[in-house]
DNA sequence: GGAGATTGTGGATAACTGTGGATAAGAATG
DNA sequence: CATTCTTATCCACAGTTATCCACAATCTCC
């Protein structure tokens, strides 16, 4: 299971190391690509494969669709893990996530985010203030 | 079942020993989360792996869903029980609770709650003069 | 009460991780 | 074909992390 928050530096040939508690987990071969609210979305090469399959099986119908099965399928890029278990990031998602110097790597579950670290410091007060309701939800269905 | 209340040092390399009485309940592989209330909750792995299941099926549908998992997920670590019974907690929780020297351990049925000394005897003392009215609902309820 | 086990804490050492740079291989250009 | 520029592979080092050991304080049980 992928989750935590980890720190790392983005060199200017664009390489950056995966964080070493991920590595075991998303195997060599990776997929990253555009995803929702201005990160990246790192997959292991299986998690992409059924994702991709989903994606295919939307349905043509809707325009909004589409849009999010090009973006996705168009901005993604196979990455291989180098033996020193980074990978190199293709320019156009760095700049679409606004990677900086600082990049910060967020396990949820089955695939990782990258975030630009004032854009995660962000996204996170924002996420807690709201986080009380949300639990609510969450013990409405069950545990917690 | 987790109960009681204990108060051990957190040292410099951010290691804390688990009360020995929660050893055996929680077994050798924890994950910590972030809590509600400016405190950390330390959780088994088998119950963490429920609440993630329930997590991950949020949905990414919503935007707040999203802020939500990303912030429960990314705040999450798991951590090894070492040979001496401690575990190392990663250094964006320390922050969150703002953990100093002394933390508690408070047994809270099927979770452990790390709080800040100080901060724990307030929320404590806080939590004590509301109880008479915790209590009324409660016997709405029919418990008690 | 006393011997032995357990617990909480600190420190030392060895292994690993993150990062930068150097060199070699390949592609593009004139 | 030679030259330049880009891309990939490799190596090196510093800082961090994991593992192990030590020891004092506490608890348990006879």
């Amino acid at each position: 299971m992928l989750i935590g928050e980890f720190t790392h530096a983005l060199d200017d040939k664009k390489r950056i190391s995966l964080p070493s508690k991920f590595r075991k987990e998303v195997g060599r071969h990776v997929v990253v690509t555009i995803g929702l609210d201005k990160c990246l979305w790192l997959f292991p090469l299986k998690t992409w494969q059924k994702i991709s399959l989903k994606l295919a099986n939307l349905g043509l119908g809707q325009a909004n669709n589409r849009q999010f099965t090009r973006a996705m399928f168009g901005g993604a890029g196979e990455c291989e893990v180098d033996s020193a278990g980074r990978i190199l990031l293709p320019e156009y998602l760095c700049d679409h996530a606004k990677l900086r110097a600082k990049v910060v790597f967020v396990g949820i579950h089955d695939r990782v985010e990258l975030w630009n670290e004032r854009e995660w410091q962000l996204h996170k007060k924002k996420a807690l203030t709201h986080a009380d309701q949300l639990a609510e939800k969450l013990g409405n269905l069950g545990t917690l």
